[in-house]
DNA sequence: TTGTGAGTATACCGACCGGTATGTTTACCT
DNA sequence: AGGTAAACATACCGGTCGGTATACTCACAA
């Protein structure tokens, strides 16, 4: 994945690839037309297709762009912590931050695994993708931490993530990733965490 | 909500809602088009239309179909079950067996939240009350169980809850519902719950 | 027996969908 | 100066969408 690997984006696709990821997060990828995405980025349909393809290409690049700055956001969290304990927190509050700045409409991972009900999608490799590499994240910082269980417990920390997010979305509950990050640490002074 | 207040339905009614739970469910509701429906259920678009009256009120009777559905397999559970904690790790083995039988592609809710991006959507409601009631069933046996900071206590069971539907339907996690429920039994025991 | 509600069959509406074709213009690189 | 990639504009394709219209059959109940 070196810089040779990723082609530079030319202008145009740059402003499709942006103005999709705003279009299919807010009003959901089956609800937004080509056209619109076209018409909104100033670009022509035929220019989408040359330098995307199909529909379903752009979309697997919305997916890869959303999670690219998701991680992005975590990295500058963890970047702060060392402890193992501390990363944990780390990730919650870079949750919570993340969900008040850029995601009042809940995981976008989550949300297109919903809408790509079709098992050949594409699009829903690059979803379960980002939910195995949290749930990694989550027993390597288990693990590290000296915990019994590491496994468990890791899954019971994503569990908390994923849960916030849904209950901040859906059900309107404001503080769900402190109340997640409360009782992902208690979680980790019962499995004897460092 | 007395028996008067819901009419019987015509037959044609219960298969075009049943056809329809089905395909909401396993294909999505942006996904399925009327004309199916119509065909699966051997009945016109016409009998769809003149019993439902738009594709909006169907995916909110399909909507409470679908909670009502969860509710009766829920209250089976928490029927044998007495004590508030015994009632909690019930609530979270209904869980597990439901999601083994009936929630393939994860939480009807979370998934129509997804797709009806429409604020004015009336669908959204019934997803938002289905949390709700879901929030407040966990609340609730936390309070009853003595846990000191009973809310908070609710709103992370329910996290460990919902976050191991995703994480059992994206992430593959075959386990999910019994890690939360030893994380959830963990967590009660922190908040000194009886 | 006569009306009524339920359902059938078929045809249609305008709008939009993802995707393609043809041809033109702009701008930069050698 | 010439070539090439990028973007333009426009028009079109077959197909599906949610929803409606018309007209018919059937069963049952007053």
């Amino acid at each position: 994945m070196t810089s040779s690997g990723t082609r530079p984006m030319t202008p145009a696709a740059r402003r499709v690839l942006d103005v999709a990821t705003e279009l299919f997060y807010t009003r959901g990828i089956n609800t937004v037309g080509m056209e619109l995405v076209a018409e909104r980025a100033g670009v022509t349909k035929k220019t989408i297709y040359d330098r995307f393809g199909s529909k379903q290409q752009l979309v697997v690049q919305y997916l890869r762009a959303r999670d690219a700055r998701w991680r992005e956001h975590l990295d500058a969290y963890l970047g702060r912590a060392d402890a193992p304990r501390a990363r944990v927190a780390a990730t919650f509050e870079a949750l919570d931050d993340w969900m008040g700045a850029e995601n009042p409409r809940g995981c976008a991972m989550v949300n297109a695994y919903a809408e790509l009900s079709d098992p050949e999608h594409p699009g829903r490799a690059v979803a379960e993708d980002q939910k195995r590499g949290l749930r990694d994240l989550y027993a390597d910082l288990a693990a590290r931490a000296g915990a019994d269980d590491p496994a468990a417990l890791g899954d019971a920390l994503a569990m908390l993530h994923e849960g916030a997010v849904v209950a901040r979305n859906v059900t309107g509950v404001a503080d769900a990733a402190r109340t997640a990050r409360a009782a992902a640490d208690a979680l980790m002074t019962v499995h004897g965490a460092a």
